[in-house]
DNA sequence: AATGAGAATAGTAATGATTATCATTTGCGA
DNA sequence: TCGCAAATGATAATCATTACTATTCTCATT
C-alpha cells in the first residue's frame, strides 16, 4: 500500500499507531486534527495508544513532511496532511470551520517582499480570521482568535 | 502624560506595573516581548512585580487595543505596541530578528478572498519565515519555525 | 489630607499542552 | 527464529498560561 511505502521511505518502522494515525488523516473526514483529537478518535476505535506516542508520531510525520503543523493562534497545534499543494487558511472564529485557499498573487508578492529585505524565504503562514456565512446568519459575534 | 491618558481612557487604574510595562513597549528598544521577557526586564530594573500581573496586564492592554498579541508559531505569545498602522511580519529563523512590512496588494486580496467565500474578515496574521542577510552570510541553516 | 470601596497586586496553586524518562514490547533484518 | 535497536505506554516533568486569595493600592469623596 501507499501508506507503508511512505512510512518506510521516511525511515520509520510500520507500527499500529503510525498506521492508524496516518489513516485518520488520509480518510480526510476532518482535515485538521490536534494531538488530543487524534487521541480521542483512536480511543473511540478501541485502539490502545498512549498520548505520548501520538505527539511523538505527529512530530515525526511533520519532520518527514507527511504532515504539516499549524497553529491558528489557538494555544495548541493542529496537523493536516501534506498534499503537495501549498495553501493558506481562512478560519471562522464563530464555529472553528477552516477553509483553504491558494492565491498566486499573494505567494508571489511574499517572495518579492522577502527578497527586497534580503531574506531567503523558507515558509510562511497566512491565516485569515473572520465569520463565515452560517455564523453571520446566526449572528455569532466576532471573537479574537 | 500620554501614557496616563491612554490607561485611564481604557478604564484601567494607573499602577506601577502597568506604567512600567507600557513604558517598556514605548521605549521601543525591543518591539516584540513575551510575558516572560517583560518579567525578566522588570526584575532587572528591581521592580517587584508578579508574573501573574504581567499576564493579566498584557491581556488587558491587548483587549484595550493598546497592544497586539502575536503568535509566530513558537508556542508562546509575544506582544507589541499598537501603532495604528497594521503590518505583517518577516521572521528570521536563524537569529529571531523580526522585520515588519505592509503590502496594500496583499491586504486587498485577502479581503477579496474572504468575501468570495462568504466570510466577513476581522483579522489576519501573515508571517513569513526565512533567513535574513546576516544569517545567510553566516550560513545559519534554515529551521522550521 | 484622611477614608473607604472596589480594583489591582504578589504569590502560589492549578491547568492544559507538550516533552522527557524509562521499563517493556515490537518490527524486522540477519 | 533470534536479537537488538526502535517504538511504545504509562507517568513524571516542563513550559506557558490562568485561577485563586489574602493583602495592598488607587482615587473619588469627604
Amino acid at each position: 500500500m501507499d501508506i507503508l511505502r511512505e512510512l518506510r521511505e521516511s525511515g520509520l518502522k510500520v507500527t499500529i499507531p503510525r498506521l492508524r494515525i496516518l489513516q485518520l488523516f488520509q480518510e480526510g473526514t476532518i482535515k485538521h486534527l490536534s494531538a488530543d483529537d487524534v487521541y480521542k478518535l483512536l480511543l473511540a476505535e478501541k485502539i490502545d495508544v498512549g498520548l505520548a506516542t501520538i505527539y511523538r508520531v505527529l512530530m515525526q510525520f511533520a519532520e518527514a513532511g507527511i504532515l504539516f503543523r499549524r497553529h491558528f493562534e489557538s494555544g495548541h497545534a493542529v496537523f493536516e496532511l501534506n498534499e503537495g499543494q501549498h495553501h493558506d487558511h481562512l478560519v471562522c472564529t464563530g464555529c472553528g470551520k477552516v477553509d483553504e485557499f491558494v492565491d498566486e498573487g499573494i505567494e508571489l508578492r511574499q517572495h518579492e517582499i522577502a527578497t527586497e529585505r534580503g531574506f531567503v524565504l523558507h515558509e510562511h503562514a497566512l491565516s485569515l480570521y473572520g465569520t463565515c456565512a452560517d455564523c453571520t446568519a446566526k449572528k455569532v459575534p466576532p471573537r479574537r482568535p
